[in-house]
DNA sequence: GTAATAATTGACCAAACGTCAATTTATGAC
DNA sequence: GTCATAAATTGACGTTTGGTCAATTATTAC
């Protein structure tokens, strides 16, 4: 592999700054405010540059929802080096995914979108594909800390399932709020006001189906929620207190 | 309440003229197939006329999707009235929407469509609220057999833990593999060959993790598939091997 | 039968998509 | 440095779809 010339730096970094301004319209102005030529209003280059590195505005987001999903699996590999049970490991995954839902709102509502067919009918095949695989890859972090458990002795295979099973199981739990509540909007029609809290609460139910020890208290709960604050996701915590400061003073 | 006119209930038959043609054109070209310029091609009424019921194909979708919506809950709600632990029928409950996946893809593929925010952003308030108001009927169902399950001495729920939380719960195990596959596609990525009998064991763990007895075992998992088959949803089974003959013919 | 009201139509404009011939810029051989 | 070749960039242009509305047609009430 040679160095990259100057040349294709300037061009990763035009997909960068693409990037970026995507992301700030979808922020700003809602997935409808995304439009190829704004894009390259605001980028200063013209439209035909901009259809070079990306065929239509689903690869856009397609591409953003790619970094998210890297960033998220990034947060999740972090709680596997924690000292202590698997299955707090594996709670610390969980709280990983709430943090993550709380900093990137924008990058869960354009998960959605990117899901819809409405994008799937328009973006490139290999581009999917990436998409899966890291899809696959986030699953196999959530696989390798199950399968450390067993290895520990907290929990056992139920005969005729399989490790993968477990961890689709555990992560239609976290994103089923998500599918719900695209994102922003409130449970309350279903009669619930912390939907955090609810899916916290289910992940256990749902582990202690799996016999996973020890089995859920309080206690480890709370216990979860600060090692996640104190120790792993330190700096995402405070990135997250400063952004709500920002916020109040808008208002 | 006086009975319709001829005016009113024409109109009423023109409206399901076009989600006709609307569903028809989705499950035959995909969501980007469908446009209002070909509806009113293929219903043989005007542009206007169309947009006189509907103010974009978001709306269209979003009520094909409704529609949907409350074929479930009627089939749900038929679980209800099963003679049988409360367990049993609430795993029934989950059949039901296995089978309401095989049966109505199109749809499954179109509840992803309308959750993502190119839609939301589109679609009238009130006709999001009709649809909110169908998710909450549709989570009531759920609770209802839960609080049976409770009444019935099967489960007790946990200190602070709502039925709707519950049925949150439930509800986003069933709704996962949606999220994942979009109604059509494989898991195989994730090294899963058969979602509905991973969801099925999801299901069940969840349960377990609930404490509802009586606890899940094989016997127990493929009776209800029986019942299912051959009790409840007979006419539903026969559709779904009927059409399985049609598309081998097409081949 | 007629006046008032409602429904229907399709021509029309705007917005965004996506293409491509022409132009500019970069590369490398000498 | 120069020139030929290749690559990148541009924005004008054609197309599609969305959505509107004045004019026309049908319906209703009296």
């Amino acid at each position: 592999m040679e160095a990259l010339t100057r040349k294709q730096r300037e061009i990763q970094s035009r997909i960068e700054l693409i990037l970026q301004v995507g992301r700030d319209l979808v922020a700003r102005h809602g997935y409808r405010g995304l439009t190829m030529n704004r894009i390259a209003e605001l980028t200063e280059y013209s439209k035909g540059t901009i259809y070079q590195h990306f065929a239509c505005k689903e690869e856009v987001v397609h591409s953003l929802v790619s970094k998210g999903t890297q960033r998220l699996i990034g947060m999740l590999s972090r709680t596997r080096t924690y000292k202590g049970s698997c299955r707090l490991k594996f709670t610390l995954a969980s709280e990983a995914y709430f943090l993550f839902w709380k900093l990137y709102p924008t990058e869960i509502s354009m998960l959605q979108t990117v899901k819809s067919s409405s994008v799937t009918e328009k973006v490139s095949p290999s581009r999917q594909q990436e998409f899966q695989n890291l899809e696959a890859k986030l699953m196999g972090e959530m696989c390798s800390t199950i399968e450390e458990g067993i290895q520990a002795g907290e929990l056992t295979l139920p005969e005729g399932t399989l490790v993968q099973e477990l961890a689709f199981g555990s992560w239609s739990i976290l994103h089923g709020a998500l599918s719900v509540s695209q994102g922003v909007t409130e449970l309350s029609h279903v009669g619930i006001d912390n939907i955090v809290n609810s899916v916290r609460k289910n992940f256990q139910i749902y582990l202690d189906g799996c016999h996973w020890q020890p089995v859920d208290n309080d206690y480890s709960r709370a216990n979860a929620q600060d090692i996640a604050r104190n120790e792993i996701f330190v700096d995402e915590f405070r990135r997250l207190s400063v952004d709500s400061k920002d916020s109040e003073i808008e208002k």
